[in-house]
RNA sequence: GCUGUUGUAGCUCAGUGGUAGAGCACUUCCUUGGUAAGGAAGAGGUCACGAGUUCAAGCCUCGUCAACAGCUCCA
């Protein structure tokens, strides 16, 4: 016998060789059904190995990650079987699982469209109905490069020939076999409802000097009902898209004359803007920070000495030459190194420590024309920068106090959902980074011991890092549960070696001051970007740029609509009127579609008795008050939604 | 940057070689209204840009620019 631990504590004795999948038959009929793959002492096995030894058992189902990996990785193999009886003589790359879905790497004789994919689904649906077992085997390496060899499949030859000797395994769902580590689902039986959503090109292994496969992208679920679910939620994606809202809000736009990736910010996308600045002026003032201006270009020996301009240059805009011979400049691409300059316009005392100087700076870097995307990657942007120069004995104090102005912006947004990645350097690529091992230990140390002070939830990568210093960077996941990096904060112990920054201690010698870099916005671009995905373009009461629309029943009552409107903005409420000579009705679902939050109807009514009457963005009408209640209720709301910290007021 | 797809009115889009279209938005007029689209008329286009093929190009070919999707990248 042995004894089998469960995630909660409990034991219970199995006869040596029992598998998961019986073990799930033991407790509950419905488990057994459920359950997609097991973790066996850490690792992630197929449901059918026998277990020898007394284990920690975890049994895996789709609410589990692995679970989940698990059955998309099976979904991509059935995908090969349903590929392999449609299209003879067609040769697989590889095909894994993804955060969402999975996709197979193909070479196929006959060109793939998205117009094939309804065929190729069908063919999976009916493949997974016979519930074919998914079976491993075990075999020697030659035996598998013979195998592949025979079959002709040149990709899978390179995959098998890069492997360690020794037994490989291959997985087998009815008449395809490939090369896999597993684990897989018992069988594809599991698999209900399959959307193959895309055909995209792939380089064979990621390097475009090789062929150029193609790749099916595809999401599988283990019940019919969760895939409409999920084209419902990527319907909604579709309505929230930025680049649609912007356009339609007449928030930003772009022109082909003024350049790639180079935003215009129209009226209303500028004011939302500043507000969005105004509001973090006032929250760094209240933690000690201090506004700086620096120029759109520096002299090209700034970037050279920060190590910036060997990292990035020829990937850069290119230098500006100027009328003397010799002399370049390059567009601003961080604002860190005037930060620096500025630091050194005199000499420090530790009593002047910490420094901090915060800037909205504007920076230009040339990114691919691929990449851009959008307002979420522009080649020309606004970072809500700041550096803090520290101590070393004020250095956590400070990052903690970075967390709490951070945590502050979340909440004040409603980002509830969020996590901390703490990025640290590849430690089998330290030639990507500058700065001495001792440093990076330091600063990796530091960021680790601020995010566990905090109790922050945090997820360490590795390779993530800045070539400069490591980072903790803040997940946050929006309204419908997709997930994107804003927050950053940065250690850095070489830019002020750099720099040569030094501040004069207690014992009158000089000192190293460690820099802290952050940037809770990230960018005012993404920023925007990310809330009006996160909102669907209804944003807060106090970042609305329009709160409230005043309606005239007919232009008879535009005179005391006009008072209204005047009332409002002279009382700090951004109203409008809507004067046209239109229908109520229309009216209303005009403004109601430009999401503006209040709507106040006036009319014979109103007018008499000097009310308003107001209708919620979304909820209708809600009766009638005096403009000076309307007011009181906008004003009191605002200060209610950006509430919520000590250090501000 | 690479591969593929796309580019027609302010917006969304139809138009496969023979006189540039629709709906919405816009302007004017009628209508003066009570909680999500009142009616009529009008204006608006170097069919992304440049070359080529053709008697004739929005449509076919090539190049450039841009957008979209994927890959690679992100100080």
């Amino acid at each position: 016998m042995m004894k089998i631990t469960f995630p909660d504590g409990s034991i219970r004795e199995y006869a040596k060789g029992t598998t998961a999948m019986q073990i799930a038959e033991s407790i509950s009929q419905r488990l057994a059904q459920e359950v997609l793959a097991a973790e066996v002492n850490g690792e992630v096995r197929d449901l059918n190995l026998p277990i020898n030894d007394d284990s920690h058992v975890k049994l895996l189902k789709w609410d589990d990650d692995e679970g989940k990996h698990a059955f998309w990785h099976t979904s991509s193999h059935l995908l090969a079987e349903a590929l392999e009886a449609l299209y003879p003589g067609i040769k697989f790359g590889i095909g894994p699982a993804i955060e969402s879905g999975f996709y197979y790497d193909v070479d196929c004789p006959v060109p793939i469209t998205e117009g094939d994919l309804p065929r190729i689904e069908q063919k999976m649906m009916e493949l997974a109905r016979t519930k074919e077992a998914v079976v491993r085997t075990e075999v020697a390496k030659a035996e598998a490069l013979r195998t592949f060899t025979e079959k002709g499949d040149q990709y899978k030859v390179e995959l098998i020939e890069a492997l360690e000797d020794g037994t490989i395994s291959f997985y087998t769902n009815g008449a395809f076999t490939d090369l896999c580590r597993g684990p897989h689902l018992p069988n594809t039986g599991l698999i209900k409802a399959i959307k193959l959503t895309s055909v995209a090109g792939a380089y064979w292994r990621g390097d475009e000097k090789r062929q150029m496969l193609t790749r099916i992208y595809g999401i599988s679920f283990p019940k019919k009902s969760m895939l409409d679910e999920y084209l419902a939620m990527m319907e909604e994606a579709k309505k929230r898209d930025h680049r649609k809202l912007g356009k339609e809000l007449e928030l930003f736009a772009f022109s082909q004359r003024v350049g790639q990736g180079l935003p215009l910010w129209l009226p209303k996308g500028a004011a939302l803007r500043d507000r969005l600045e105004q509001f973090l002026r006032r929250v760094q003032k209240a933690y000690g920070y201090q506004q700086v201006i620096t120029p759109h270009i520096g002299n090209k020996e700034l970037y050279v000495t920060s190590g910036h301009y060997a990292k990035y240059g020829k990937d850069s805009f290119q230098p500006i030459h100027t009328p003397i011979e010799g002399e370049e400049y390059l567009l601003k691409p961080m604002n860190c190194p005037h930060h620096c300059e500025i630091y050194k316009t005199k000499p420090r005392s530790y009593k002047d420590l910490p420094l901090r100087l915060a800037e909205f700076g504007t920076v230009y870097r040339y990114e691919q024309s691929g990449e851009l995307h959008g307002l979420t990657r522009v080649r020309g942007f606004t970072q809500d920068d700041a550096h803090m120069f520290v101590r070393p004995d004020q250095l956590l104090e400070e990052f903690e106090k970075v967390i709490d102005i951070i945590l502050y912006i979340f909440k004040t947004l409603k980002f509830d959902n969020y996590t901390a990645q703490v990025s640290l350097r590849d430690p089998n690529n330290k030639e990507k980074y500058i700065g001495s091992d001792e440093n990076w230990e330091k600063a990796e140390q530091a960021i680790i011991d601020a995010a566990k002070e905090k109790g922050l939830n945090t997820v360490i990568e590795y390779g993530e890092a800045a070539f400069y210093g490591p980072k903790l960077d803040f997940m946050v996941k929006d309204a419908i549960g997709r997930k994107w990096q804003l927050g950053t904060i940065q250690v850095d112990y070489n830019l002020p070696e750099r720099f040569d920054l030094t501040y004069t201690g207690a014992d009158d010698k000089p000192h190293r001051p460690i820099m802290i870099h952050r940037a809770p916005f990230g960018s005012m671009e993404r920023f925007v970007a990310v809330l009006l995905e996160h909102t669907a373009g209804k944003f807060p009461l106090w970042l609305s740029p329009d709160q409230v629309a005043v309606l005239p029943i007919s232009e008879k009552y535009n005179d005391y609509a006009e008072k209204v409107t005047d009332f409002l903005n002279r009382n700090d409420v951004r109203a409008q009127i809507d004067n046209r000579n239109e229908k109520i009705g229309r009216k209303i679902r005009d403004n109601e579609l430009k999401r503006i939050p209040y709507l106040l109807i006036v009319g014979e009514k109103e007018q008499a008795d000097g009310l308003v009457s107001v209708r919620v963005q979304g909820e209708g009408d809600k009766g009638q008050m005096t403009m000076e209640a309307f007011r009181d209720l906008i004003l009191e709301k605002v200060k209610e939604e950006t509430a919520g910290n000590d250090k501000i007021q």
